[in-house]
DNA sequence: TTCATGCTTCGATGGTAGCCGAAGCATCGC
DNA sequence: GCGATGCTTCGGCTACCATCGAAGCATGAA
């Protein structure tokens, strides 16, 4: 039969949309917990996790446990290194993505991730909080700036001392599915989601499991004050 | 919305075991018509031609009519640079065939990966240049000491001022495909090959997009003076 | 202990893609 | 012109695998 390694058993694992979503939201280096993989896969814990041992048995990503939850992570740099390299050759063909995202524009524009805002709005709060110095973000970690903290104290009601938590951070950049870019996650991303709800700008579908998030004409109102740049 | 490279698309491409014989068949540079194609992937020349339209679709083979006969090569070294980190992958998990690497000896001992010396040789030369402490390597990242320095303008008139470029590395570990080893890429690695051909040590096949690097037999007492193992 | 959360396994379903037989073009040799 | 060779298209079959619901297991919290 024929010879050389079984490059088809690597190449399918990565040929999988599903797995593809994965491994790009990993291409950061920073190790993701299965639910989050799911999550940025747009797809069901059960399958992914199907999908994850696949992934691990095939020696593209290294699980590492941590409590009840399974952080994953790529192997090494040459799995990134290939992942690229596949990027490129896509990229070239002028083969981009189109269908990845969620195909409900509705959970594109605005959605939970865990207990945050995501999707276009979460990326423009982002945006908005660094464009004006309330955060400083180096790489992956982000900062509140002492303009910041008086920021939320002022228009949100955010006492900063209310964001201490043992292990979780205050802020955290959060690679948004659908726009690829971060979003604000950490405790600070947990309150300022759970003000605009107390706040009735805004709230989660209340279709069960659904994680769509609607907001009221007038908390799009202000919270384009707060945080929009003019383009909506 | 935002996207990416559609990298599953490339994948899933290469994730087909017929198409990835076929690619495998097309490693060494030389083109094969589609019915050599679909005995190498064991089909029947139907299947072949669904398939081959789709990597061509794809951008991983460029057709090239003859008479009667459709020729199929890789698109270029870039394609195939992307199949050897596939290999290495898969070949570090023990994902085999039946025997590793290339069948051509030829290929297996010296090839051109990207624009950098790959094969026995090319891990060899690695080798060589840490063990004797002329490079330095930790996990993935190679550095040149400055006795690696001073050995390079020595004894191949290469200055370390030369291999600056603003984004690609002086040195890097390469997988290689063969050996399951690595080898040296980055602007170094390609400096060295460059010099080599210079020297006429070494020169590449001159059938029309093979990979094979054919060493002279002085080329190959002076590469093996400079970076040799006592095994030949 | 009891409950909640995170993840996995099992079973069933459906869509997709590889595969081949048969037929259709194209090119070459005569 | 004719037939032979190389390759492609078409249609139908089959097998695989991604997906999800439901249930099970493990860990942490109350």
């Amino acid at each position: 039969m024929k010879s050389g390694p079984d490059i088809a058993m690597v190449a399918s694992l990565v040929g999988d949309p599903a797995r593809a979503n994965m491994l790009t939201a990993l291409m950061n280096g920073r190790a993701l917990t299965a639910s989050e993989l799911a999550q940025e896969a747009g797809i069901t814990p059960q399958t992914a996790s199907s999908h994850l041992s696949k992934l691990e048995a095939g020696g593209l990503v290294e699980p590492e446990k941590q409590g009840r939850h399974r952080y994953y992570r790529l192997t090494d740099d040459d799995v990134a290194g290939v992942l690229e390299g596949l990027a490129g050759l896509a990229a070239r063909t002028g083969h981009m993505r189109v269908r990845t995202g969620p195909k409900d524009p509705a959970l594109r524009r605005a959605r939970i991730c865990y207990d945050h805002l995501a999707g276009d709005l979460g990326v423009q709060m982002l945006d908005s909080l660094r464009e004006r110095h309330l955060v400083r973000q180096k790489k992956q970690e982000i900062e509140l700036t002492a303009e910041g903290e008086r920021f939320l104290t002022r228009h949100l009601q955010i006492s900063p001392d209310m964001l201490a938590h043992p292990r979780r951070p205050v802020c955290k950049a959060c690679l948004d599915w659908s726009e690829r870019r971060h979003h604000l996650a950490g405790t600070l991303g947990a309150a300022m989601m759970q003000r605009f709800t107390e706040l009735k700008w805004a709230a989660r579908d209340t279709t069960p499991g659904s994680r769509v998030v609607n907001f009221t004409r007038t908390g799009e109102k202000q919270f384009a004050a707060l945080f929009g740049n003019g383009k909506d």
